[in-house]
RNA sequence: GCGGAUAUGGUGAAGUGGUAUCAUAGGAGGUUUCCAACCUUUUGCCGGGGGUUCGACUCCCCCUAUCCGCACCA
């Protein structure tokens, strides 16, 4: 990166130190890595973000918003497969202190020990009970999941269960599948969305606001009937060209439409969130020729998803993955359908009804039951897979290898018409998953400007006015003459509006406070003048263009 | 986690074994009829903890944080 280019990331970081925008956090404690302060002026933009973020989605009309806890207990991550894939065993040597994986000390004395869950490794452990590798002792602490989450105990003493921070949104959505469905009269597509914190406990958080270990997210699961052909009309984009980096065929520019059409975006509904993310981006601000989409390879996807697309912003640190629009299949539902045996299905009708013919047997329970006692259930299950010319009696294999002898009386003939209109599936899902912090960094990268007047060192930080954090800043020319209290007055009607944020300056001179206004980025400046006191008018200064405009105070 | 560098007002920098300088910013007052002007005045700093020393911001050790490589990044 060029000497100038990381001189600008230092001003800017500075910058928004010194404006309340972004700033680490507990510094007065020295600090802690990877967790930082959206301030005052940050913390209103972060919910400006959000706010424009929900009502992007939410405006889709099939799509509403939970709001899940942060604190998640251990056996749903175990079934979304968080504690396995992001997990390491650890264990610590009673004697030493020295922390070790219980795999790595396990290697010697089983084949894989990496593929083991927490409990059989803690029985290996204890069966073998090996040497310390640090001290040699043979001596260790119950193992624990120790990896990239956050784990706490939800309740106290012994009837603490284990939990975690949660390290995405996603999961809350999933296992809130039923009410979702109900509420959506059960039809798909629909969608949900939340935003809220995140949680990873990364092992070298870097590059300020990239990599953090607390994190706002924004999250949309969108489920879908992967027998159905999705119908989105993609002419909004037609004629947008965007930027794809395609995994067979590189660096393109095409638009969405095309590239749906042509197969390079492989399902229709991960076009149209590409497209919709599109949208979202550049209407909050972002540098359209600064963004791109890039598809996983194969291998880089996780092995249950069929597509996925990164966007990718350019800023200070290079290209960053900013949102990530994956194709997960029925992966999610699945795991917590198996984990739990609840149904987290939606039901397909068909075109036309099947008729199925039954002709078959099944035990006849007040005769097979006294004969099989235990075995009975099991009879039934292989009585019920003879065809229906079978003879007794017979000799039926259960489960569990035994055989038995069914003669009639313990049988009988079952043959009805039965009439199925449709099917229970798992619905696919599609899932935009958003980085906010890293999207608030590019908006702060991409608006900050420099240039400023005549060559003069000038900052204006030019964000868009939908997420501006604040919207006026009011100016008397001069405090005395009643210019202050006037101003005053116009300051408390804005900040009375509701979602209307504005600041009153009186302090150094206008060019000063223009300044100032500048570079936390309002885009209108009022102020109070002379004329003021004598028509009831103000000018309106715009940021961008430094125009002045007069209007009468009744029309702000 | 490994290696290297760094840590001084809000921000950016200078400096010293005897408590600190500059620029800028902030507050108050004055001046000023619209883009960081000027005058007066004022506020505010040696990351934390140990050690050496009569005395440590300065030297040594540990910690924390920041930046740059490497590793990690579902």
């Amino acid at each position: 990166m060029a000497d100038a280019e990381e001189g600008r990331l230092e001003r800017l970081t500075g910058m928004l130190k010194r404006r309340g925008i972004i700033l680490p956090a507990f510094e007065i404690h020295g600090g802690a890595k990877g967790l930082y302060d959206f301030g005052p002026v940050g913390g209103r933009l972060r919910n400006k973000v959000n706010q424009a973020w929900l009502n992007h989605w939410i405006s889709m009309g099939n799509i509403v918003e939970l709001s899940c806890p942060t604190i998640t207990p251990y056996a749903v991550l175990e079934a979304s497969g968080h504690v396995g894939e992001f997990s390491d065993f650890m264990t610590n040597c009673n004697s030493c202190e020295e922390a070790s994986r219980a795999d790595t000390i396990l290697e010697p004395h089983h084949p894989n020990p990496d593929s083991l869950t927490k409990s059989d490794l803690q029985q290996l452990l204890s069966d073998i009970n090996p040497q310390c590798p640090a001290c040699g002792a043979s001596d260790w602490s119950p193992i624990v999941a120790q990896n990239l989450m956050f784990n706490t105990t939800i309740g106290a003493g012994k009837s603490g269960r284990p939990g975690f921070l949660r390290p995405e949104t996603a999961q809350g959505m999933f296992t809130s599948f039923s009410s979702l469905y109900r509420h959506n009269r059960e039809r798909l597509p629909f969608g949900a969305v939340q935003v809220g914190k995140g949680y990873r406990n990364e092992i070298s958080p870097r590059q300020g606001m990239i990599r953090l270990r607390e994190f706002n997210m924004a999250e949309l699961e969108y489920f879908i009937d992967p027998e159905v052909n999705p119908e989105h009309d993609f002419s909004p984009w037609s004629s947008i060209q965007m930027n794809l980096l395609s995994e067979t065929d590189g660096e393109i520019t095409m638009s969405i439409t095309d590239a749906v059409a042509k197969g390079i975006i492989r399902h229709p509904t991960v076009g149209l969130f590409m497209a919709k993310t599109f949208d979202f981006l550049t209407n909050i601000g972002i540098d359209s020729s600064k963004l791109r989409f890039r598809q996983h390879q194969s291998d880089e996807m996780a092995h249950y998803a069929s597509d996925c697309w990164d966007v990718e912003i350019l800023g200070s640190y290079g290209w960053v993955e900013c949102v990530g629009i994956a194709h997960r299949g029925c992966y999610d539902l699945e795991a917590h359908e198996k984990a739990t045996g609840k149904t987290l299905r939606a039901r397909r009708e068909f075109a036309q009804p099947k008729i199925v013919e039954i002709d078959g047997w099944t035990t006849d329970g007040a005769t097979a039951g006294p004969a099989f006692r235990a075995l009975a259930g099991a009879v039934k299950k292989a009585v019920e897979q003879l065809s229906s010319n079978c003879e007794f009696p017979t000799q039926v294999t259960l489960e569990n290898g035994e055989s038995v002898t069914v003669d009639l009386t313990h049988v009988k003939r079952v043959q009805r018409t039965e009439t199925i209109s449709g099917e229970w599936y798992i619905p696919h899902v599609v899932e935009p998953a958003f980085g906010i912090d890293r999207i608030i960094w590019h908006l702060l990268d991409h608006a900050y400007d420099e240039s400023g007047k005549d060559g003069e060192e000038y900052v204006t930080l030019r964000l868009s006015e939908s997420i501006a954090p604040v919207d006026y800043c009011v100016f008397p020319l001069f405090e005395k003459d009643g210019m202050g209290k006037l101003a005053k007055e116009i300051h408390r009607s804005l900040c009375s509006k509701f979602g209307t944020v504005s600041i009153y300056d009186a302090s150094g001179s206008i060019g000063r406070r223009y300044a100032r206004a500048d570079e936390i980025g309002v885009p209108i400046c009022i102020t109070v003048d002379h004329q003021s006191l004598q028509d009831n008018t103000v000018t309106l200064r715009d940021r961008d263009s430094g125009k002045q405009s007069r209007i009468s105070i009744s029309e702000l």
